[in-house]
RNA sequence: UCGUAUUUA
């Protein structure tokens, strides 16, 4: 069983649905919750809905995985209202479905109702609080986000990173740049959150300059730099960067 | 063997 369970997952994992994880499910001599939850979130992850809530729906055994799996689906898209109701349907919550929640909040910028979950939750957890700090972040609120992330007992990456993306959502890029150089440590997501920044700000040359000294590009940073060449009308310079990128989506 | 946080589009 675990076997099979493991070919389902390695299946959604490339994409390969119809034609790989469900005949798996299909041909398994039996399933467990963990078998409907991997199908459910195969549908979930490459944005099936419906076929996501059909395994749902049809569940002989549910539970908080495979719920937390299709909300974060309706949030990818923009289902909030379905988001809300099957958050409210649920028998039971933890702190990671409690975590999903707030991101749908932060979506749709309801700060005082992840406000209230957050402060009614009886377990926070690292995700708890960067996502708390993204609601703060999605709608401007920049003092309440600094206040935040004061309080936090423990600074993840994620959070400094969430922080570096308040200052540049609400247009303080001299206060951006001065937690970037204060930063501990960077990830490939620092840079390139200071990138786009750069590129969406028209500082075509910061941009570029900071491109070049990225330890690790990945695909977005490569998508940014296209971007920020784009936005500015620099198409042949954005074209070349295209024609030279080592991968695309 | 399954679920959650941050960046481009």
């Amino acid at each position: 069983l675990v076997t099979w369970n493991s070919m389902i997952t390695a299946y959604a994992e490339n994409g390969v649905l119809e034609a790989g994880a469900e005949i798996i499910f299909k041909q398994m001599p039996q399933r467990d919750i963990i078998s409907w939850t991997a199908m459910v979130q195969a549908y979930a992850q490459s944005g099936k809905l419906e076929q996501a809530r059909a395994f749902l729906d049809r569940m002989p055994y549910k539970g908080l995985v495979a719920w937390t799996s299709m909300l974060l689906c309706y949030a990818e898209n923009k289902q909030y209202n379905n988001a809300r109701k099957l958050y409210e349907s649920l028998p039971e919550q933890d702190v990671v479905a409690c975590n999903a929640m707030l991101i749908v909040y932060a979506h749709t910028g309801e700060v005082l109702l992840a406000e209230r979950m957050f402060d009614a939750m009886p377990v926070r957890d690292a995700s708890t609080w960067t996502a708390m700090l993204t609601v703060h972040a999605q709608v401007g609120h920049l003092e309440s986000a600094k206040q935040m992330f004061d309080e936090m007992p423990q600074r993840h990456q994620v959070a400094w990173n969430v922080m570096l993306y308040v200052y540049i959502q609400s247009g303080h890029m001299q206060m951006a740049e001065r937690l970037f150089d204060l930063m501990p440590q960077r990830d490939v997501v620092t840079w390139n959150s200071m990138l786009a920044a750069y590129g969406q700000s028209r500082q075509t040359e910061e941009a570029e300059d900071l491109f070049g000294r990225i330890p690790y590009r990945d695909l977005v940073s490569w998508n940014a730099l296209v971007a920020a060449y784009a936005h500015n009308g620099h198409l042949a310079q954005g074209r070349k960067v295209f024609e030279s990128m080592p991968a695309r989506d």
